[in-house]
DNA sequence: ATTCGTTTTTATGTATACATATTGATTTGT
DNA sequence: ACAAATCAATATGTATACATAAAAACGAAT
């Protein structure tokens, strides 16, 4: 045991990612049985790592307690995206405060080597201000709250206009204020760069809900 | 199966219990055995029971992966303390905007109803808050760090001088603000509320680092 | 034909036995 | 006497068998 893999943390992985990438959908069972099966191992495993997904809100307990990936409602998807918007907008303004000039520097750097990979520059973004909050417990928040919204955000980037020009003046307005010390400005901006960010998605939900 | 009362919640619910309420303290060992005996059961419920307390933060993994109460450095506190600070501004804020007037009215009477019972008004009116906020993601959020929070807020209330004084005037000023529909407002006192309410825990848990 | 009751199926919940790794103690060699 | 290696103790990890509840399938009665 305390194996350097354990089965439980493998087939939690497996499962995850494959949750997140869209290969299993909402809605789809997972019988502790048969993922047993397909990966060569007993259901004890198997049912922890399932138990674990339970808890992190990517699978929940469907009919006859069976697990199936989550499905959301509109509503729930609103408010994990609220909630996500809120924890980027806290991120920002203890960054604005706390990030060392080192780290400033490294932000400024990231918009200013921007090589045209949208979506790297945008996580790299990210990443260097909910490091640059100084808060363990935030962070690891957010690290949640990503994982769990990434099977609904694949689609985001189908989206309308000139989406990821606008995205990149969000950012240099962000890294304004941070630079600027301002953190509530920078936690406004934030907001409302989440906001239009995930506005496509909330597009495409309502009209699904609709259909 | 299934049991209105399962072996694992059952023992989940009751080690929660002992270590929010210092039964149990931090660093004590856990062993899946022991538990397993005290309750007249076999491992496997109190091996689930333990899992969920570790990834709610209640337990760690001490040596030999045994679980052990989770201890937490001054850093953790400062950074899930603040954490608690920031979701509640949030709160406040979302509410500020979104309570319906019956809620509102609610709110107020439960400032106005107060019976000297500071702890239970303190609780009906961040609840209230929370529901007011109308977003499961963070209602959720906000109980799981409440929950985690919660074996080191014992000693909150040998706060000195009239803190409960001045806590109630910082309620009433939330209150106006709420009333007044001023979300960032609201925010703001939300979280020096939170802060100057921690701050005897704060101060005991350095002077705690400091012997 | 429909509805209520029974049966069967199938999923998770629990108990128990065994595997394995890590810690600490013991022993042996220099 | 000390150090390194080996062995034993004890914890969790995994496999498997059985218990049990809930839904679906089936059948009989009205």
């Amino acid at each position: 045991m305390a194996n350097s893999e354990r089965s439980a943390d493998h087939v939690h992985a497996a499962l995850s990612e494959r949750i997140v990438a869209g290969t299993l959908r909402p809605g789809d069972a997972l019988t502790e049985s048969g993922i047993a099966e397909e990966f060569g191992m007993s259901r004890t495993p198997v049912r922890e790592a399932l138990h674990r997904l339970d808890s992190e809100g990517l699978v929940e307990r469907g009919p006859r307690r069976a697990f199936v990936v989550r499905r959301m409602s509109v509503a729930d998807l609103r408010d994990l995206f609220e909630t996500l918007g809120e924890i980027e907008a806290i991120c920002a303004r203890l960054a604005a405060h706390r990030m060392t000039e080192i780290e400033r520097d490294a932000l400024t750097r990231i918009l200013a080597d921007d090589n045209g990979h949208y979506a790297t520059v945008n996580a790299r973004f990210h990443d260097a201000l909910r490091r640059g909050a100084q808060n363990r417990t935030i962070a690891a928040l957010l690290d949640d709250l990503n994982r769990r919204s990434l099977p609904w955000r694949e689609a985001s980037f189908r989206g309308s206009g000139d989406r990821i020009g606008q995205s990149r003046d969000e950012h240099r307005a962000i890294l304004q204020a941070v630079l600027a010390r301002d953190g509530d400005c920078a936690a406004t901006l934030m907001r409302a760069h989440m906001a239009s960010s995930l506005s496509a998605i909330s597009e495409m939900l309502l009209a699904e809900a609709h259909a």
